[in-house]
RNA sequence: GGGCGCGUAGCUCAGUUGGUUAGAGCGCACGGUUCACAUCCGUGAGGUCAGGGGUUCGAGUCCCUUCGCGCCCA
């Protein structure tokens, strides 16, 4: 066996060890026995354009420990790679490049656009893989999918004319989000909101007889929009005015003033404008009082022809413009400072405007429920609990889903259009007759519609292959908490309406990774850490076991690269300490089955016992998803127990010329190293592989070797004299410290030690190493 | 407005059925070059476990409450 060098260099060998495993085919469930039970991870799809951050690191450390946990359990252990399309950041990334070069997507149109934007993924859409390699992802890469592929847009096209035909996706005018960056709607989920400092506009808005009515809004361009005004019936200051009409400002359009209880009597002026079109209490309201709905705004937000004179100004002009044209006819009151929240695009920033619009919408009422039974009766659980009900409060308010988008780059809708009749049909397959007056719909999915389909999609459905037959429940979906509702709640949908089963077992949300002093990383901030920096200094084992043991499920994590660094040392450690077994092995053949108990003295019963604990440890925390607790038990076990003292108490047998001694405790050592290297593979697959290989071994690779078992060697009474002997060590050392005895000086120790007198004896070799004893006795 | 999380040493974090004297790393101070490891070893300083109240023989841990920070939903 060759001699382990006298550092790891992690540079050269995580390369070598990946392509290793790689072509071996360990990555693939199939080297599981036949019929053995199955373990199975669905990838969270990072965005095809995408590029390694933190948060996929923290996923990959997660998932791969879980994958290879499972694979050295004997599971048949697959964890499905793939990409996303990503519709709305591929596209826009995609015409920022068309910009660079003078080019406006619209010239070159839809196909010329969506065949760059091919031609662009086939070329540079790969690096995201090859950097999940690095991280040392053990996924089966031939199995690997792309949401845009034609297999999960077959899957796609399934499920959309399926819930079509179930009546469950409908095509309908209605007040949706617009974003008039993107120019294409979004759902509820793909709007945030946004604090902000702005001004509440009062005015008199003015009603037959020479009334007025005051008024307050923070958007003075919707009152070209007005359908009517409401104030609260019980409100004395307004009564008089409930039934009359009022006159637009600048339009003079009559709306009538209607009393409705939703009226705040306390809020602004007790009295509120109605603007159907362009607000979501204000839709509400003018369906129950059966107002009309106006729509003044174009795609852009700028105003449309229903704004009269404003007609072309865009909707902040036309604010300004129309209060200033107000303010000279003596109708506003006054402005005030106001704070509040404006609901923003997630993706581009600027305000979302509420729009009516044509759009195909998910009645998601009826799956909604199943998800919700499924977690209710047990099905499904979610790692942290508490995160169970935040989903059911989600599901249990849920809104009908907005799936259609106006981009290029997604899955196209179903449904086609007669030219000439109108007549509308959703199909599997297309029209079948080739007049060529069916012209299919143009507007793509919701990117989240077929992620929704991933952990079966993925597998081949809605055709019965026999990966979906045998992966299909998938076993833990692992991601983080961020997307519970966009992607998580619409897999656990999705997967029970169209499988009747439960997409996974379990859900593992982890938090985001900030930057050492807790804030969100950000360009902006300029507190980006690139995890490929962190692998080049630090290798990708300390940068894995750094993410998973400094982190609980279900909360974000601040990293630190001192904890890297530590967690890299840790490596040396254990690196070291192999060079130390290896070297003292001699020329038996070893292998590294457990020990005979009955040869056993007291440090090898001691570290065996300790050894014993550790594995019945990890093996209960891993059962409870305590993966930072059960890789610091770990590396206390190396480094509190196995190195400073087993090793060091070892080389009073390893120099001394009682071969029978020496073998024992070689055995010792190679099966408490393997033993440990086995529970730390999962953790840091690349540093454990190259000892392991190096050291005396049964099979070809670690990554397939299997999960240790309880030696069942637990010695308390051995722990307890052990634990004696270490006390008194430390007493001595501590005496010499507080004496300033120079620590290279030999001493002359006298003990009385009672009862463990044969104990000490046989140990006082061992003892005068420790603390540098010239006598002891 | 409703819900959730966090607050433990200067900094980053552990501490999951309540149980000795609250732990680790980094940093700091002091001391160490022979035989695996300076990516190391030894010794040490440093904490009203955010504040208050309660339950208990016993609370960092459970309950109530206040304050601060953050997140989600409306």
């Amino acid at each position: 066996m060759p001699e382990l060098s006298k550092n790891f260099d992690f540079h050269e060998a995580e390369s070598r060890l990946y392509a290793f495993w790689e072509s071996k085919g360990y990555f693939k469930p199939e080297v599981a026995p036949e019929g053995a039970e199955s373990f199975v991870i669905a990838i969270p799809p990072p965005n095809v354009t995408g590029a390694l951050h933190n948060g996929h690191a923290m996923f990959v450390s997660l998932e791969d420990l879980m994958i290879r946990q499972a694979r050295m359990q004997g599971k048949a252990a697959l964890w499905i790679p793939g990409t996303d399309h990503a519709g709305i950041a591929t596209q826009l990334q995609m015409e920022k490049m068309l910009r660079e070069e003078g080019i406006d997507r619209r010239e070159i149109g839809r196909e010329a656009f969506l065949e760059r934007t091919w031609a662009w993924k086939e070329k540079y859409g790969g690096q995201i893989q090859n950097q999940l390699r690095r991280m040392g992802a053990s996924c089966d890469w031939e199995r690997e999918r792309f949401t845009l592929d034609e297999g999960l847009s077959g899957a796609v096209t399934e499920a959309f004319v399926t819930l079509y035909e179930q009546g469950l996706i409908y095509r309908g005018t209605r007040l949706i989000n617009w974003s008039p960056g993107l120019q294409t709607a979004v759902s509820d989920l793909e709007v945030e909101n946004k604090e902000v400092d702005i001004k509440l506009y009062y005015f008199n808005y003015p009603v037959e007889g020479g009334e007025s009515l005051p008024v307050a809004t923070t958007r003075p361009e919707t009152i070209l929009g007005d359908t009517a005004l409401a104030v609260n019936p019980n409100d004395p200051r307004y009564q008089h005015l409930i039934g009359k009409t009022a006159y637009v400002p600048m339009l003079n359009r009559s709306i009538p003033v209607i009393a409705d209880e939703f009226v705040d009597m306390e809020f602004g002026t007790g009295a509120l404008k109605i603007t159907p079109g362009h607000d979501f209490n204000d839709y509400e309201l003018a369906q129950r009082h059966g107002l009309s709905i106006l729509n003044v705004m174009n795609k852009d937000a700028t105003i449309n022809e229903q704004g009269g004179p404003y007609a072309g100004l865009d909707r902040y002009a036309c604010r300004e413009k129309l209060w200033a044209d107000m303010q000279a006819a003596g109708m506003t009151l006054r402005e005030e400072d106001y704070h509040t929240t404006l609901p923003v695009s997630q993706r581009g920033g600027e305000v979302i405007e509420p729009l009516i619009s044509e759009q195909w919408f998910v009645k998601i009422q009826p799956l909604a429920d199943r998800a919700i039974a499924a977690m209710r009766n047990g099905d499904i659980r979610i790692v942290p609990e508490r995160f169970e009900k935040v989903y059911f409060h989600w599901l249990e308010n849920i809104q009908d889903w907005c799936i259609s988008r106006q981009l290029w780059w997604g899955h196209r809708i179903p449904a086609w259009y007669h030219r000439e009749t109108g007549e509308m049909r959703v199909l599997r397959a297309g029209p079948s007759d080739d007049s060529g007056l069916w012209e299919q719909d143009p507007d793509v999915l919701d990117t989240w519609f077929s992620s929704g389909l991933w952990p079966f999609s993925a597998l081949g459905w809605p055709h019965q292959t026999p990966d979906l037959s045998r992966y299909y429940p998938n076993s833990v979906l692992e991601t983080g908490y961020d997307i519970l509702f966009f992607w998580v709640a619409r897999m656990i949908m999705m997967g029970l309406w169209f499988t009747g089963k439960p997409p996974f077992h379990t859900v593992y949300l982890h938090g985001l990774v900030r930057d050492e002093q807790g804030r969100k990383m950000s360009k902006t901030l300029g507190n980006v850490v690139d995890p490929l920096d962190t692998m080049d200094t630090y290798s990708t084992d300390a940068l894995r076991f750094t993410l998973l043991t400094g982190s609980t499920p279900g909360n974000d994590m601040n990293l630190a690269m001192s904890r890297v660094e530590y967690s890299r040392n840790f490596g040396n450690k254990l690196w070291q300490a192999a060079r130390f077994v290896q070297s003292n092995l001699g020329d038996a053949e070893l292998t590294p089955q457990r020990p005979d108990p009955t040869t056993l003295d007291l440090p090898e019963r001691w570290i065996l016992s300790h050894l014993t604990e550790l594995v019945e440890t990890v093996d209960r925390l891993f059962e409870s998803y305590q993966y930072a607790e059960a890789g610091r038990q770990i590396l206390d076990f190396v480094w509190e127990q196995f190195a400073p003292i087993y090793l060091e108490v070892s080389k009073h047998t390893l120099y001394s010329e009682d071969e029978a001694a020496k073998t024992t405790v070689r055995q010792v050592l190679v099966y408490t190293l393997d033993t440990v290297l086995r529970l730390l593979h999962p953790y840091m697959p690349f540093i454990t592989e190259e000892i392991w290989q190096h050291m005396p071994h049964e099979g070809e690779a670690l990554c397939v070797a299997a999960w240790p078992s309880s030696p069942a060697l637990r010695d308390e009474v051995a722990e307890t004299q052990m634990s004696l002997l270490v006390d008194l060590v430390q007493q001595v050392r501590l005496v010499r410290n507080e004496y300033n005895v120079d620590p290279g000086k030999r001493l002359h120790a006298l003990a009385n030690p009672g009862r463990l007198a044969t104990c000490w004896r046989t140990m006082a070799t061992s003892l005068r190493g420790c603390a540098t004893l010239r006598t002891f006795g």
